[in-house]
DNA sequence: TTTCTAACA
DNA sequence: TGTTAGAA
């Protein structure tokens, strides 16, 4: 399939299509017209991709992942103590924490309002 | 119509 | 990331 396909089907715009590529994440084929062409696999490969990308795993950790991840957890020789190093330092963490602490500003808001919309609509 | 590259907003 | 230019 081509890019826009591809776009479509995992909701990942072709400009990040390109960009992971660039990246030296993905390796599609190319066409004599110089388009790139997709297989199947590389739907699930795209999805993770982002998925780890959204996570905070910086883009340098994620092709090692992946190739250990397809290839029934193989490490790539020499690569386990950068890579561990870079996830020691991932941002998960400090994501989850940094959504809690908004989650509990954003309830004391919702309740606020819930109590002050009671007692405009509702006066005692 | 779709995609390509490169570069700007 | 989106968008755009000019060319297949």
């Amino acid at each position: 399939m081509r890019i826009g396909e591809l776009a479509r089907r995992t909701g990942i715009s072709a400009r990040m299509l390109r960009y992971y590529e660039e990246q030296g994440l993905i390796a599609p084929q190319r066409g004599d017209n110089g388009y790139r062409g997709y297989d199947e696999a590389l739907i699930e490969r795209a999805e993770k991709i982002r998925c780890f990308l959204d996570a905070g795993v910086p883009t340098r950790a994620i092709a090692p992942m992946l190739h250990c991840i397809e290839r029934s957890h193989e490490v790539i020789p020499g690569t386990a103590s950068e890579l561990r190093a870079m996830l020691v330092r991932d941002r998960m963490t400090e994501r989850i924490d940094s959504l809690e602490r908004n989650r509990t500003a954003l309830t004391d808001l919702i309740h606020t309002m819930d109590r002050e919309e009671a007692r405009t609509t509702t006066p005692a």
